[in-house]
Formats: C-alpha cells, sequence, structure tokens
DNA sequence: GTGGCTGCAAATCATTTGCATATAC
DNA sequence: GTATATGCAAATGATTTGCAGCCAC
C-alpha cells in the first residue's frame, strides 16, 4: 500500500514526504472525487501542520505527471479522480454527489481523425440521481 | 431577428428590456461560447450604463429557462451555449479556443436506465488543436 | 401601481502567487 | 550542499449577494 505510493513517487522522479503520502493515501481511500478543501481538512486533523498550498502544488504535480485527472463537472469547484481507467461521470443537481459511470465513448476516432490531438475525455451526465428521485416521490406521495 | 428574440422572452413569461435585447443579439451573433466578462465587455461600449450583475442574472435566467447552456470545460470561468441542438466541445489546452464537435453519444440509453434521470450530456475533449499542432511542427523545423 | 429588473458596491470563495524556511536526496 | 517541497500570508478573479431605485406591463 504505502509501498506503492513510493514507488510511484520513485518513478515519477519525485521526491518522497510525508505529506505526498498523506495525500496519496487519501486519494487512493477515498474514490468519492474529493476537492482540494476536503483532501486539505481531512488531512488536517492528524497533520496540523499541513498546508492547503501542499495540497494545491502536490495536485498539479499529480496532474501534470497524469497520476490525477481533474473533473470540471461542478463548474464550481475543482474535483480529483484517481482511477486510472476511463470512465464517465454523472452530477446529481440536487444533492451534488458524483457518481462513476462506466460507459464505452464510440466516437472518440472520429475526432481525432478531424485533426485534434486529443489527451482527455470527460462525459458529464447532469440530472437526479435515483436516491434524489425516490426522496421526491415520497415527498408528492 | 430582433422580433424572434421579443417572442422568445414573451414565450418564456420574461419581461422585454433593451439590456437583455442586446445580450440575446450578442449570443446569437457570437458563436464562441463566451464568458460573461466577454458579453459584458463588448456590450458596455454602445451600453455604457450596462452592469456586469444584470448579465448574470440574465444568464441564470436564460439558463432556469433551458434557454442557455453552461459549459464547464475550462474548469476556470463559465462559457455559455446559446446552440440548440445538442453537440460537444473540444478545449485546445493550447490556445483555449473551443470548438463545436458534432458527434452522436450512442449510450445515453444505458445510463437512463441505470435509474439516473438526465437533463443534460455534456462530451468534453481536451487537447491540442489542428493550428496550434500546426504551429508546433513549425517551430520544431 | 407593482413586481420584476437593473446596477452599484461589497462580500465570497476557490485558487494562485511570492517568498522565506525546511527537508529529501 | 542543493534543488525542491513546504507553509504562511497576501493577491487574484470569477461569481454572488444586499439593496436602492427604475421601468415594463
Amino acid at each position: 500500500m504505502l509501498e506503492s505510493y513510493i514507488e510511484l513517487l520513485r518513478t515519477n522522479d519525485l521526491k518522497v514526504t510525508p505529506q505526498r503520502l498523506e495525500i496519496l493515501k487519501f486519494l487512493g481511500s477515498h474514490c468519492s472525487h474529493p476537492t482540494a478543501e476536503e483532501i486539505y481538512k481531512a488531512l488536517k486533523k492528524r497533520n496540523p501542520s499541513l498546508s492547503k498550498t501542499t495540497v494545491y502544488n502536490f495536485i498539479d504535480t499529480l496532474i501534470e505527471h497524469h497520476i490525477l485527472q481533474v473533473l470540471t463537472i461542478s463548474g464550481k469547484e475543482h474535483r480529483y479522480d484517481f482511477r486510472e481507467d476511463h470512465h464517465h461521470h454523472f452530477l446529481c443537481k440536487e444533492c451534488g454527489e458524483i457518481y462513476d459511470i462506466d460507459i464505452p465513448c464510440p466516437n472518440i476516432g472520429k475526432v481525432i481523425n478531424e485533426g485534434y490531438h486529443i489527451d482527455e475525455v470527460h462525459g458529464y451526465f447532469k440530472g437526479i440521481c435515483k436516491a434524489c428521485a425516490q426522496k421526491n416521490k415520497e415527498k408528492q406521495a
């Protein structure tokens, strides 16, 4: 676990620091697409000296090394995705929850053929999630 | 032209004001996915009394009435899309330009079947556009 | 006449920047 | 020892809010 994060840093020519390991551990165990603020608040408790700047700095570094992806689905704040495989996202406009959506995007080839050099593909779906739809039904009844 | 915007407002129970007509005219003739700031700056010249608050207020109103869509592709600022038909977007990471991408998204049905109630579908592609790729090649040569 | 619209100024909040200190290697 | 990372405080910039006056209907 920890070993794999140390190796991840080493293979990317990044220095191994306790802050970085804590952030990686958090990202690995929270697939909830956290914000920088959420990462910071969660880790601040155990590491009172941690700075938000360090969180932002390291996030930038991870993104540069294609280890982390930014989700701009909410339009308000950045959320981060640590999963390696390709997938899309659904944002519930009511509760704000973000769900992973595992469907393929078969038309990327066409876009590439038109001369676009593509690094990232984001599929964002927005609406009302199952749980909120259910709640709304119950309210009406 | 102007008549159609007046009608658009009327059919949506919205008051017809000179500011709103100016903003609609601008949106109709600039398919470049402008920001609120860009709309404001462009119209301020001819309408010095225009306020940024009015731009933001009216944008919100248009979104509530599903007349305008927010693009969160850049993650930095909101961009607005006035086109009625469904399409996706490509952001060039080098020049910042946003291009319309007209490919279908055939898998929406599957997401709906999983219990999600979908209002919006956004396909965001990010990378380097044709023009910037060409420029980079020339630099190397 | 009234409710919704406009516009100013101030507030908010995520993110960025500058810089001095500390630490990994 | 040196380059890089950390952390503080201050700056930035898009968006939001509160509120007074105005105008469309």
